[in-house]
DNA sequence: CAGTGGTCTAGACCACTGG
DNA sequence: CAGTGGTCTAGACCACTGG
């Protein structure tokens, strides 16, 4: 008489909170309800209602402190890395001219670390393109792109000569959070000839992670010659 | 008869991995113990050996998956771009030791780029240190910085084996703002030299230019060996 | 003091993976 | 099938905060 597989407890808390500190109902500074009265109000155990605000707290949601209480946090304005900006927008302006090819666009079978990555089952078939992006001809970014198909089933249909998939997919399953870390890696042989630049270039990899309300929409690498890119950002404390 | 306030299970459970990682008894993608076996081997309840599992594989350390078990991943250190973080604390939160080495510590005269960076006249002096940092006596960042004498008169009298320039400065002249720019770059010799890696290597680089109320405080080149750091953001729309 | 969050137990049913 | 992690309960003792 537990568990039903829907939606878990812990999940529809952290959905009814959210929604009142979106909602205006409950504001920075606020006091949120205690484990205790969540566990009133929602009928669940105290070990439930402590995974919600938990887990908001983890994501920067809220502030607890021992002895009184869980508070509603003040959000800071995000800072322009902190921006998942699409490259054609990126690049149209800086009043230059965007074009994208196509290199691959195809479904394949995620092995272990990419189904945990995209949280599918292990061999289930993903999608996947590989495109380069051009300004003024110059190509400045390798997309490489694994996308969740249930989030997102007509990406294969999709014409990414003339838009791209971080616009599509926005459209589809609009973006709620996202994860990405940033290397700098030398050029293998496929990279240099994909972005024409040398072998053992440097080159910015971005991984990426996006997620919708649903779960993880998709994983994408973007390479980008070290001597074409860069990432800025402003920082306010 | 629980609860000891000293160190709480979980962490004790979550050290004893990290060590068996970090000890290289349990390499990158080997299984670690499964929630019941810890159970044995610490003789807790399954919520608290899950709970050392679930902080671990939050921080990046593990991957778990249903039916499978939880796996050591892949892992480098990592750090946040939508903070301005000292190195020494991120390597020691990290439970790993700091150790700067000054290679530099003088004054120079700030020619006309630098000067208009670091908003003083042309020509005049400025403050100039260069120092490796290593994690556990590996380098792991090349820092650069030029200092603006006016908001860190004693910057020189400072030993920087000891503290970081960027701990002195947040002291001395509180940050307010900071601009980064992000890039991947080829190690010239004599950085290879400095950060005991292979000419040619890849290196991220990150020119950071921070700022108190009064203005300028510093312009930082921190330059790192692609191999041995990234930069990760979590993003929320 | 009553209320808060922090840690913990010993059970339970479930979905999922591999063999 | 046995084993894994995912969710959940109904209790417990604790340290800490304010009044």
């Amino acid at each position: 008489m537990v568990a039903q597989m829907a939606t878990p407890h812990y999940v529809r808390i952290k959905q009814a909170l959210r929604a009142r500190i979106e909602g205006g109902e409950l504001r920075p500074g606020d006091r949120v309800p205690s484990e205790n009265q969540l566990v009133e109000e929602f009928g669940v155990s105290r070990m439930t209602a402590r995974r919600a605000l938990l887990e908001l707290a983890e994501s920067g949601l809220l502030l607890r402190t021992q002895g009184l209480g869980s508070f509603v946090a003040d959000v800071r304005p995000m800072s322009s890395t902190t921006q998942i900006r699409n490259i054609a927008e990126e690049i149209n302006q800086r009043g230059h001219h965007h074009s994208g090819q196509v290199l691959r666009h195809d479904e394949i079978s995620a092995d272990h670390e990419r189904a945990i990555h995209l949280g599918v089952p292990s061999g289930s078939i993903i999608f996947h393109s590989l495109i380069v992006h051009r300004e003024n001809d110059l190509p400045v970014q390798l997309e490489s792109r694994l996308v969740n198909p249930a989030l997102a089933p007509r990406y294969l249909q999709q014409d990414f000569s003339t838009t791209t998939p971080s616009a599509y997919l926005s459209a589809v399953a609009p973006l709620t959070e996202a994860e990405q870390s940033v290397e700098a890696v030398l050029a293998d042989q496929s990279t240099a000839k994909d972005l024409d630049i040398k072998t053992g270039a440097a080159c910015l990899r971005i991984t990426r992670r996006t997620f919708s309300a649903q779960g993880v929409v998709s994983l994408a690498v973007l390479l980008h010659p070290g001597d074409r890119y860069r990432l800025g950002s402003h920082i306010n404390t």
